[in-house]
Formats: C-alpha cells, structure tokens, sequence
DNA sequence: CCCGATTCCTGTAGGC
DNA sequence: TGCCTACAGGAATCGG
C-alpha cells in the first residue's frame, strides 16, 4: 500500500511522461473518493500544462501552469490513500473497474487513477499550497536532515504513547506507515510497545537511522507491492520480500529464529520479534 | 494537551 | 460450497 516509498516510485514513474505535457481531457468516472473531486477540476484542468511533479509526505503534488502564459493556475493534491495508483495508460486502452480518473495528455498517454478501495483523494490547491492545512501541519521529511534522533528525542519526553504509533505521527515525520514503522523498529532492536518517552537518545539516533535505512531500500525496490501496488509505468515493487516483520506474525524471526509477536498498537496491527526487540 | 476510538471504502481471507 | 464477518489502513475528527 502506498507510504512514502510507493508515492516516491509513483513520482519517479510518471514524471518523465507527463511534465511538459498539456491536458486536453479530463474524464471523472467516479466523484466520491474520500474527498469529493472538486467540481470544477474538469474545466480548471483542461488546457492546462503539467509542471514538476513533488511529493511532500504521502502526497503528490501535480502544479499546472497557463498554457499560453505559463503562469501558475494551481496544484493537484494527490493521495493514493491504501489502494490507489497512479499509471500511464495510452489512448484506447479501456478503463477496468475502479479506474476513477484519467487526465488524457497532449502526445496520447494517459494518466490514470485507480483505487478500488477509494481512500484516495485529488484535491485542487489555489496558488500558495504550503498554506493548505494538509501540508502545513506536516513534520519534516525523514530522508531530510531536519529528521534525526534528537527531533525523536525531544518530541517523546513524558509521552506515555507506544513508541511506533508515535512515529506513524505525521507531526512528528511523514511518510511512516505501518509497514515501514513495524520494519524500522526491528532494524532498530525497539519493542513497538514501549512507551515514547521512555527511549534512550542513543536508541532514537539508532531509530532514525532505521527509518532512512528502511525508506531508502524501499525506494531503490520500486516501493512494496502486498496486493495491487503499481508504479507509474505497471510494475510491481519488490521490498516485500526483505519485510523482516510486516505480515510475518507466528513466522520465524529472521535473525534469531523465534516466532515473531502480533499485537495491536493505536488500532493497527503490529509485529515483532519479542527477542530482538526490547 | 494527550491519546484512544471511530469513520470512510471494498476485496479478500477465514470460519462455519 | 456459499454466506457472513472481520480485517486491511491514512488521517481527520471527536470525546474523555
């Protein structure tokens, strides 16, 4: 499912397709994903260019300029929710089922949403995005310098919360999901039950470090594709077979043989090797 | 402020 | 075999 390494392959995928590229149709085939299709995104869109794509956390961020004037006319804020994709489709080759959205471009591709399970959204952003509360409110990126123990550090002190929803906090970094958090506390050797504020600085240097570790192998992998997961040109990411927890409950530990734990934390799903981490 | 619970959605897995 | 239920989960929102 989509977390940062996914929307980052996604970015990668398209990008070359469709930057420079102006759109000469939108067709909505289903309005009411988890965020209603802004009614007049079909007219704001059509005739527009695409300029260069971004991605701020979990978010895709699609600028349009004036095609005559190149002055900017907005963003699209996307969101691929759990089950949503974004590919290149060319002209003629027909939707299939949850196939919500496609901007048709200027040389016949196509960029194609689909989200079965439509947790997903497009947005439309006036001129100044930072100022939408969705991004304004974000902690930083974790492949940037502005993330490291430290940060981990000071925001957990006299927090009682589990420790990996507290990194799945978008306040306190972007992009860490369930999948990544579950695997970067393994890395680490961190109990996802333990409370954040009861964490070693040292500890968090060394989780952070797992964090980038786990994102950046991801990102090199095309992402982890669990069921439907597809980058931007239809392939399937290939991180779910390094996952050392994520899904892997009653299995072995990869590293010293116990059967991994299942617990719930924060109302998810969280896996662990009851040896390895504490 | 902090944190747990709820909500949205649909395909799939598992139980009986 | 087929029906039913639980589950997957990002993030906004609510309530204690």
């Amino acid at each position: 499912m989509p977390e940062l390494p996914e929307v980052e392959t996604t970015r990668r995928g398209i990008a070359p397709h469709v930057e420079g590229r102006q759109i000469t149709e939108v067709i909505v085939r289903q309005a009411r994903l988890r965020v209603p299709v802004p009614v007049d995104m079909v007219e704001r869109l059509v005739g527009a260019r695409i300029g260069a794509l971004s991605r701020r956390a979990k978010y895709l961020l699609v600028p349009l300029v004036d095609s005559e004037s190149g002055d900017s006319v907005g963003t699209l804020l996307w969101h691929l929710g759990m089950s949503g994709s974004l590919r290149l489709a060319r002209l003629g080759e027909l939707p299939k089922k949850h196939d919500h959205i496609d901007l048709v471009l200027d040389d016949g591709g196509i960029l194609r949403y689909h989200d079965p399970r439509r947790f997903g959204f497009v947005d439309w952003l006036a001129e100044d995005s930072t100022a939408d509360p969705r991004l304004a409110r974000l902690g930083p990126e974790p492949l940037s310098d502005a993330f490291d123990g430290g940060r981990l550090f000071d925001l957990s002190r006299r927090r009682r919360l589990a420790v990996k929803p507290f990194l799945m906090d978008n306040a306190v970094v972007v992009g860490v999901g369930n999948i990544y958090a579950a695997e970067a506390l393994f890395l680490a050797g961190i109990d996802p039950r333990r409370a954040a504020g009861r964490i070693s600085r040292k500890r968090f240097d060394r989780l952070a470090a797992a964090v980038r570790e786990v994102l950046a192998a991801a990102i090199t992998q095309g992402g982890t594709t669990l069921r439907d997961f597809v980058g931007g040109t239809g392939e399937p990411g290939y991180f779910k077979q390094r996952l050392n927890v994520y899904g892997r409950d009653g299995e072995p530990c990869r590293r010293c043989g116990a059967e991994l734990r299942l617990v719930t934390l924060g109302q998810r799903a969280s896996v662990f090797c009851g040896q390895c981490q504490t």
